[in-house]
DNA sequence: CTCACTTACGTGACGCGTAAGAATC
DNA sequence: GATTCTTACGCGTCACGTAAGTGAG
């Protein structure tokens, strides 16, 4: 089997007994009735000469090829989803640039960057698509954005991207901790803090993005209360014995009286990126990238942004997806 | 349109006809007649919404969104195939971890990185799979290898990588060469050499990836022959007035009495890296691509391969496609 | 016995092929 | 007028639904 008798509504079924592990809830799902779902799935097995499942009439059960299948199957599924969307926004759209942005997580580039971009001759217009935390990667991913300025790109799958900068993390504590009063603080001292964590993120993701996981000992730290946003964030550790970590451009955003911010020495800069998806070969992502690296370029050479900033590499004339130079 | 009734058939039509742009001819790569093949089209323009091609009765264009959906439809129908394939091997060869490898290409670190891999408790067979210049990659896409050492590595879309080391490019050159007497030298002084290129890739990837189309002025410079193997690229460069760039373990590897190795001290180092699907989440391709991190770091640990071997950011812990802590 | 999956069978829809029509060079 | 794409029409296949069968709890 080459494949080249493979259909989407297979892979369709497939994922809906997958996920279900039971035919009838499927076939419910599915809008059909279960005969012809059995049949679908057993002529896929026969023709990829493969067990995807291993049936008792009680339960099912993914084999391994079943499990590589499920996660295969999502992909091609997201891929064709992305590819129908991008294709009706290329002939609706067609000369719009559509950048996804958290709103105030981008060090206030933004408005430069866009601006840079709409100077360079051919731009198009650009729309801001504004989304929640995290959201932005999966805009791109899905085609309903161009573009994206995010911070702390974590899940690069799909994506191409560049560093714009890198600025210092700080510690946000309580004006009366003990640690308070410190110049300066290191990871393991916030260590046996609790890190509060926010919607979509897990307390270990928190703590992960803090670097506190991977110090030894880390596994006994606490876990921290959730945040709905970061005002309520700032209340939290306002009101107890908790830490949070945010970017200095953040943190000088939401002033906060109970609050005082610290330096940690040796904890991972926040990073805000400029990404796209890697398959995107458009001539305005890519002057847009391009403009945004040279922003960077700029606010690192006059020194700006409480002057430990630092600028990603920009290689302005590399094609995205590149080796790093 | 929300993708839901689309089938792999129509963007394997679509494609068909984008290629050929003529539909008789895609019609007869297809093995079918053309008045379906236009009906379907028509059919998947309806569905979309969205004109994908202007055809006179003469010849076919693409619209925009037809090169959108020209793009992504190979993207998908490539994730497809590689469904298909990395099922089936799931099932066929379960419990095997094939390694993507370029004879020669990976600064004789392989034989280390699978030892160290072996010894892992519950490490699966690994079988070789060897290809050419550029294959890695590809095999890696297409599900044919688990994991790749590849040098340079290029595309990356579709991929996540590690680097495992950094070694200084070497300048090959004549040994009676005005510059070969030179202790080092600068990309500037070699930009008027030709660069011989090698099967599959353009001179002016050549050049490109021995950083010499980043200078200004480099749209002037000569482009080399071609060589169809690291041998036949030596014999080119003993004959004539020509540069070649290799890392220094390969140069190493093929000493040769007409032609002397010198420094370039501001040209890009040689990256080997190991790679895998970004899609992977295989416990073997984690604990190889650890292996090949801690043998990375013991070999630069003991001052090895010449002394300024560099080794990547082996971030032992972290899991794949993370931010660059 | 019940419930879930499979096998059997009839029907309808969809896609293919042949044939005829329209439009460009 | 030749060539290429489109419209029209008949047919076969394939996937669906209903109904009966099988096996585990």
């Amino acid at each position: 089997m080459n494949g080249s008798d493979l259909e989407l509504r297979d892979l369709r079924y497939f994922v809906a007994v997958a996920e279900e592990l039971n035919f009838k809830r499927a076939a419910e799902r599915l809008g059909i009735t279960q005969p012809p779902l059995s049949r679908a799935i057993q002529t896929l097995e026969r023709r990829l000469g493969v067990a995807l499942l291993i049936r008792t009439t009680r339960r099912a059960e993914l084999t391994d090829a079943g499990r590589t299948l499920l996660r295969e199957s999502r992909h091609v599924l997201d891929a064709a989803e992305a590819a129908v969307r991008r294709t009706t926004r290329a002939a609706q759209t067609a000369g719009e640039l559509v950048v996804a942005v958290k709103p105030g997580g981008h060090a206030g580039l933004l408005k430069d960057i866009v601006a840079a971009y709409e100077a360079v001759p051919g731009a198009v217009p650009v729309r801001m698509a504004l989304g929640g935390w995290g959201e932005q990667s999966a805009m791109l991913r899905a085609g309903h954005a161009d573009v994206a300025l995010v911070r702390d790109l974590f899940d690069t799958r799909g994506l191409d991207h560049e560093v714009v900068v890198a600025e210092p993390r700080l510690a946000v504590l309580r004006r009366d901790h003990p640690l308070a009063g410190a110049d300066v603080l290191t990871r393991r001292q916030l260590l046996h803090l609790p890190v509060p964590y926010w919607p979509g993120a897990s307390p270990r993701l928190a703590r992960y993005r803090a670097a506190l996981d991977l110090l030894p000992g880390a596994e006994e730290a606490p876990r921290g209360p959730r945040a709905a946003d970061l005002v309520q964030l700032l209340e939290i550790v306002a009101m107890g014995e908790c830490v949070a970590f945010l970017s200095a451009s953040t943190a000088g955003q939401y002033p906060h009286a109970d609050l005082v911010h610290v330096p940690v020495v040796d904890i991972s800069p926040s990073v805000v990126s400029v990404a796209w998806p890697q398959e995107a070969r458009s001539r305005a992502v890519a002057e847009f990238v391009a403009a945004a690296l040279r922003v960077a370029a700029r606010e690192t050479g006059r020194g700006e942004a409480r002057g430990d900033t630092t600028r990603g590499d920009a290689h302005g004339d590399t094609p995205p997806g590149d080796a790093p130079w």
